[in-house]
DNA sequence: CTGTTAGCGCTTTCAG
DNA sequence: CTGAAAGCGCTAACAG
């Protein structure tokens, strides 16, 4: 294979290639690519035609090593069958079109050892700043994360340590708001279901604001069943209900970790010829396209996911564009609302 | 800022600055960090912990640079949203573990525009395989596929002329064998639920099957509802199995394009106190979550959503390793199976 | 087992 | 507006 591509090999054209044909240098052909340099229109035509004949595509890896920009922004989402963190996903890259900034995205099943992995094999990729769900991480991930030398932003959380920005709010108090409003409603016999383990932060983070409201309303908090590795499905939601109403049978609502769960439970409910509200009610959290849509409509706390996303992602450019680290709020909290609807 | 790295800058260290410090050369750190490669146990650990205290990560992109391996594998999908494909991403991340590829993901929101784009921008990033949903593309972006000199595997689908692999099934033929089976059952009187456009390549080859399979069983093929744009969500679904009963009140079973239609079509009937299947039968597609556990348990297709996925990164991976292109077959057929629940 | 040299394909920088 | 030289951080290839 010679230096100079005679368009007949499988090689691919370089920049070289395609100068030589337009009859200019490379460095003319790179300015012609790029938004905003100035380059006689005639030259720029020729350059045109010579990339369209040749099938020219930039080849961005070799010119991030000189320009120091790589253009890829790196997001760790736990999972990517789950429309909230895939709404998330969403947002991100909603919010980069048009900065010429390009997502990596990775999921980690909701494992920090997979999430240390994936930061390593991110920053590999050296991106100019990385997204993050949680504040939970390996200690070698953390480190890895604070010498990184770029923004990171932490979302769908409120770490009480952040590494650096956040676009979150509190699962807990989201919970507790939700708890409170059934309260209010007329319900005192609560039930809570979750997955098993402390894998999903999130997820034990709602627990606990499950178990401190109703302390403080003087109600009990030990209707709390535990059931299968977060994230828990629809199944399980349904199987998970059914022990709930075996030990208490009295519960009168029953908040569940996420809407999949809460869904499966209230398809287990009619299944089985109970009345939702009326013989038990069911509340999910997150508020997705299901609870919209389900019979009866659920009940559930809205996080705007997407938005979380498109925030982040619009903090993290901010931060990259103000070279003086720091420039944007450090924290972003983002809202969440009880949606009522028939299920309760 | 010196070319030698004096710690104390936030300039990240390199290769040199760990070399230096273990007193090696580059080379052998170089070696040190790739599997397999001989480096005395006693260098090898100099080197580590030289890597430990600066806080060396690997700058991937200069790497590819100078080997012309890039580690990138590109898959393409319609939407990160809909469970079917991230399903197909999760098995194609699955297949990639440990072979070293990382998946550079994109979606196009069911646009054969955007699907240029980001194959232009992905290209750009030199992938070593590109993995893509369905056979429909813009001229230009299937010029730059047969051009990239990389294997290019088409899923979820049968194309007519494809680029150069398949991992995929046909759309049409699933949806007959879900007519055919109905029909056995002794349905005679189908609607169709579907999107409006012809975006969804896949959508209108699944309603294409709908109306050759009544045709050849001598029954009306005229009830199909298109109603929005795919791809339709489960409130367009409700909205459609309305306007389905309005028009043809006498319907014994609604087919729908997705399992999340046919979702929505459900529990609107139930809603306005229908009984599913007696008044009206409901069948879906995809084999979501959902359909195992939604009340009644809804009649669908399997498609094998993450095998599809799992099969494309093998034999991506395949191709890339046998030099010689065309090593495995350039078609793989994935099965389909109709599952029969409550709904029908 | 380890080092040296060269160069991947592009962009920065400086000249013109 | 365009070009030439240099080099980004790493690895292939060869030498020892």
């Amino acid at each position: 294979m010679t230096k100079i591509n005679d368009g007949k090999t499988t090689e691919a054209p370089t920049m070289n290639d395609v100068a030589r044909r337009a009859g200019v240098s490379a460095m003319t052909v790179s300015r012609a690519l790029k938004e905003g340099s100035h380059v006689s229109s005639a030259t720029r035509e020729r350059i045109t035609r010579a990339i369209n004949e040749l099938g020219y595509v930039l080849d961005q890896s070799a010119g991030s090593l000189s320009s120091r920009r790589t253009g890829f922004v790196a997001a760790i989402i736990p999972s990517i069958n789950n429309s909230n963190f895939s709404d998330t996903a969403r947002g991100i890259t909603d919010a980069l079109e048009g900065t010429g900034l390009q997502l990596l995205l990775g999921y980690t099943n909701y494992s920090v050892e997979r999430e240390e992995e994936l930061i390593e094999a991110m920053l590999r990729r050296r991106p100019e700043g990385i997204i993050l769900t949680g504040g939970s991480h390996t200690p070698k991930g953390r480190r890895m994360l604070e010498q990184a030398g770029i923004p990171v932003i932490e979302t769908w959380d409120r770490p009480a340590q952040p590494i650096d920005k956040v676009v979150g709010f509190s699962n807990g108090e989201a919970m507790e708001l939700l708890v409170e409003t059934l309260a209010r409603k007329g319900y005192r016999r609560f039930g809570y279901i979750g997955g098993v383990t402390a894998r999903d932060t999130r997820g034990s983070q709602r627990r606990a604001g499950f178990v401190r409201a109703l302390e403080r309303l003087g109600l009990s908090s030990d209707r709390v069943i535990s059931f299968g590795v977060p994230p828990i499905s629809m199944e399980q939601g349904a199987q998970a209900v059914v022990s709930m109403l075996e030990r208490w049978p009295d519960t009168q609502v029953a908040l569940c970790v996420s809407d999949l769960s809460a869904f499966g439970a209230l398809m287990e409910c009619q299944r089985r010829g109970l009345k939702v509200p009326q013989d038990i009610a069911i509340a999910g959290f997150g508020d997705y396209e299901i609870a919209a849509c389900c019979h009866p409509r659920m009940t559930t706390v809205n996080v705007d996911c997407y938005g979380i996303g498109r925030q982040a992602a619009l903090k993290l450019t901010q931060t990259i564009q103000a070279q003086s680290p720091g420039t944007p709020e450090p924290v972003t909290l983002t809202g969440f609302r009880v949606i009522e609807r028939e299920s309760t």
